[in-house]
DNA sequence: GACCAGGCACATC
DNA sequence: GATGTGCATGGT
């Protein structure tokens, strides 16, 4: 696909899209700490099982930096259950906190003032927090215009052929962020609305694009 | 009962 | 560098 073709068309996608679902208000969460829990809470799997564990933390009044910082991670573990990889995640969630008090206070607001690469660079070196998780946590906590890259973005960019197969999450990030305004507001609401289109339209085994609004 | 869900790390070749 | 596997619950 031509470059020029590229941008008009990722545009058109995106108006396309808005038209068809309108605002999306991702993400939801109260808090940036929220958001940030939640990114790591959401690893392959379903929003709902999230929302319930997110519920539980509210409930027993933990889901503050210095709470999570000095549970345990058996009894972290309990309270995310219903997220599947409970263990794993719970882990996860603690190595992110000892990060967040070493680097930042415990502060998740102390991060902002941090450039968005050098924040992006300092995420990815955390056990447990891969591209995805860091750009969720950079564009949907810290305002930082990263363009969010999950599996139904790849899905139904490869089948428009705007990549190919093999692609990398960087090739995929960068055929957003070298197309498109570098506008947090505009990377929030696409990747959102791509997500609503991924599963409505575009699920793995099931492509059902008779009534796909791209169309 | 199979398939899927807003991934990531690590072992092995 | 690429490919495979473990992690695990809950909804459809």
């Amino acid at each position: 696909m031509r470059k020029a073709s590229q941008k008009k068309k990722l545009n058109s996608i995106y108006l396309k899209l808005f038209a068809s679902f309108g605002p999306q208000h991702w993400w939801p969460a109260k808090t940036p700490f929220e958001v940030m829990v939640g990114a790591i809470l959401t690893q392959n799997t379903n929003w709902a099982n999230v929302e319930k564990a997110i519920a539980q933390l509210k409930q027993h009044k933990v889901l503050a930096p210095k709470r999570i910082y000095h549970l345990s991670t058996s009894k972290l573990a309990r309270l995310i259950k219903s997220v599947g990889y409970y263990n794993i995640k719970a882990k996860r969630l603690k190595t992110f906190l000892k990060f967040l008090f070493d680097h930042y206070k415990g502060q998740p607001e102390k991060m902002s003032r941090v450039s968005g690469q050098k924040l992006r660079l300092e995420l990815l070196s955390i056990n447990g927090i891969g591209p995805e998780t860091a750009d969720s946590i950079l564009l949907y906590a810290l305002q930082k215009p990263l363009f969010v890259i999950d599996a139904y973005t790849r899905r139904i960019m490869v089948r428009h052929g705007f990549i190919a197969e093999d692609s990398s999450y960087q090739d995929v990030q960068n055929l957003f962020m070298q197309n498109l305004k570098k506008e947090v507001k505009l990377f929030n609401e696409y990747h959102a609305l791509l997500v609503r289109l991924g599963k409505e339209f575009c699920l793995k085994r099931r492509p059902l694009c008779k009534r796909c609004p791209l169309k």
